[in-house]
DNA sequence: AAGCTCGTCAACCGCTGTAGG
DNA sequence: TCCTACAGCGGTTGACGAGCT
């Protein structure tokens, strides 16, 4: 298709001049037919360009240059594990906010998570070094109790979610209700096996298999084991007593109803079935589909590499396994 | 003060889906 | 049914600024 060298095509930044153009045409012909504006000779983009344009930067009511709120952040998190990186119809549920804002806030995430991953298994427990805290480690620890589900959540393995929320598609359930994020300190040693993503309590408890399911291996996972250990271990006070503001956050990570969207905001308008209990959700049409999301399922789509950076704790056992 | 690291943002690229001929 | 053009989407990249060492 690209196959003749295409000739006079303006790339790079948008002039203002380019932008009253553009204005222009969408006035007269409303924001469509982006490639006759080339072919018109008014601009010399291409109609993808132009449309770009537009959608990011031009159309009204953009939230230009605006950080994300909590509210917004806390919908991108849901979306996304509804949804999968569905930017485009993550967005519609963001007024003012385009798929590009929200392709490039969860791509900052996803940056953070991996540095977060990386310095806590690099630099693990060093309780008195380093007793101030740089501004930006601060904002870096301040992603990570959101940052835990920022992996992909589409159970399915055979690809792609469908437009259509799936059944498999349902977020993660510490941030779909609290009581499920008060799985996180387990006592013991919790390898991913016992992380049954279930809201009965005692599936927290499962028998643990000696057997990691990600590395075949008896090395466990230590981000993901005892969670409040190593927390204690790897962070300082000070981190520490930063992430324990997130248990009010925790807190309203409820049914969506109770998450006040919207307050002195926007109304956030939110389609049908967000939050529901894990083992059923709503179709599209609103049918209940019930489902079971088993642990091997949610892992499946963990990158395999997640975890590469993160060292296996001296072994814990004796307190850890039971 | 300079260099470095990181985060944010804008824009491009390639792929896919769809409508029309 | 096939082909083509176009629209739309998601991934990626590069520029730039802010903060830190």
């Amino acid at each position: 298709m690209e196959g003749k060298k295409e000739e006079g095509i303006r790339k790079g930044p948008w002039k203002a001049e380019e932008d009253e153009v553009l204005l222009k045409h969408v006035k007269k012909c409303g924001p469509r037919d982006w490639s006759s504006i080339r072919s018109k000779g008014l601009l010399q983009r291409t109609g993808k360009s132009c449309r770009l344009r537009w959608v990011n930067k031009l159309r009204p009511n953009l939230k230009n240059g605006c950080k994300f709120s909590v509210e917004e952040e806390r919908v991108v998190i849901e979306l996304q594990a509804q949804f999968g990186n569905k930017w485009a119809r993550i967005a519609t549920y963001l007024p003012g906010r385009t798929d590009n804002d929200v392709k490039n806030f969860w791509s900052s995430r996803q940056k953070r998570l991996a540095r977060i991953l990386q310095t806590s298994a690099a630099a693990p427990a060093t309780p008195s070094s380093k007793s101030h805290k740089t501004k930006r480690e601060v904002s870096v620890f301040h992603e990570l109790p959101t940052t835990m589900e920022a992996t992909k959540f589409n159970c399915s393995s055979e690809g792609e979610p469908s437009s259509q929320p799936q059944p498999c598609l349902s977020p993660p359930p510490y941030f779909r209700n609290s009581e499920i994020i008060k799985m996180v300190p387990l006592p013991d040693i919790v390898k991913p096996k016992s992380l049954c993503f279930e809201t009965n309590p005692v599936q927290h408890e499962l028998p643990i298999t000696d057997k990691d399911p990600w590395t075949d291996s008896n090395t466990a996972i230590p981000f993901l084991q005892n969670p409040q250990t190593q927390t204690d271990q790897i962070f300082s006070s000070e981190t520490q007593e930063f992430l324990a503001r997130f248990d009010p956050y925790f807190d309203v990570l409820g049914p969506l109803d109770a998450l006040g969207l919207g307050n002195g905001g926007e109304p956030l308008v939110m389609e049908p079935p967000l939050f529901e209990p894990v083992g059923s959700c709503l179709s599209c049409e609103g049918e209940r589909i019930d489902h079971t999301m088993t642990p091997d399922c949610v892992f499946d789509d963990f990158p395999t590499d997640m975890f590469d950076q993160i060292e296996p704790l001296p072994n814990t056992s004796g307190s850890g396994q039971h």
